[in-house]
DNA sequence: GAAAATTAGTTAATATATTGACTATCAGCA
DNA sequence: TGCTGATAGTCAATATATTAACTAATTTTC
């Protein structure tokens, strides 16, 4: 057997966990379409995917801390500074120091912030829209259903 | 009715739109689970989950070519010249340009990179192994199909 | 009630990602 | 044959992400 196809055998073994057919490789790469595809969509604002999850956590409960957001998201707190930072540049929310506490930090949204509750979620919609078309709402649920339990799995 | 309550029912309309409950968000959170996942396991061997993609493609298909490359995993070419250069300081790959047509640099893999091949897979394997904990496998295959159409939306 | 351990947040270094500009090369065609 | 347009790859600027180190403030513990 030569080398190739002894190397073939071998690989085929291995097919669910080598890219691009493994799991692993299948979920960045829808993430990473619907996050290229929102994004485009957000250009027009000046935004960014992560600032609409940031957003979406203050409309349902303004004045979070960083780490409430960090927790919300399961995003590591280093990773929220800059976001807040640049959130901050553009005008949609403000931090203010928790006096009870002063090592918390609390985000407050703007008036713009605030206003884009009624814009943005319509975006958001569009893209999932366009990854979900043609698969009928059953298997959609089902498909969320097990991403939770995959990220239950880590957590 | 307060701000806050009518507040709540409009954003109510759009919970599948919004995170922490819509798809872009737990597909990305999931495909964030498994990366920290994964780059935990591969770092006794200083490599990246990226590094993986790259070689999975080369052990099947040695001396691709930079964009052969990036077309096989979707991803862009300036993306690809950062993680190639790191491989080769990591001494996995090595680039060739193409006699043929001097465009064209092809991307072979070194010993060391075709050796990996007998232990990496186990280890990709074991990240998907712990994100399907508990989920029977006629569930995972349809996830994976699932996952294959969401892409094929946006390609 | 003061030292020790924790917690909140930032900073720095490194590795993805994306866009847009740029160089080098090749292909088509008049 | 030489001009035009397309293609392969890189580079620069910016925005996620991760780890580790650090500051400031609070809690625990004895």
């Amino acid at each position: 057997m030569s080398d190739v196809s002894s190397n073939s055998a071998f690989l085929q073994q291995w097919r669910h966990a080598l890219a691009p057919y493994n799991l692993g490789y299948k979920v960045k790469l829808v993430s990473q379409l619907m996050y290229r595809d929102f994004l485009e969509r957000l250009e027009p604002y000046g935004l960014t995917p992560f600032h609409y999850l940031v957003l979406c956590c203050l409309w349902e409960e303004d004045g979070l801390s960083t780490s409430g957001i960090a927790d919300k998201l399961k995003q590591l707190g280093a990773t929220l500074t800059g976001v807040v930072d640049r959130m901050e540049d553009r005008n949609l929310v403000y931090r203010e120091r928790d006096s009870g506490d002063r090592r918390v930090i609390r985000i407050w949204l703007t008036e713009e912030g605030r206003k884009l509750m009624h814009v943005l979620p319509a975006i958001g919609a569009a893209t999932i829209e366009k990854a979900t078309d043609g698969i009928p709402k059953a298997k959609q649920e089902e498909a969320l259903q097990l991403l939770e339990q995959i990220a239950h799995n880590f957590l």
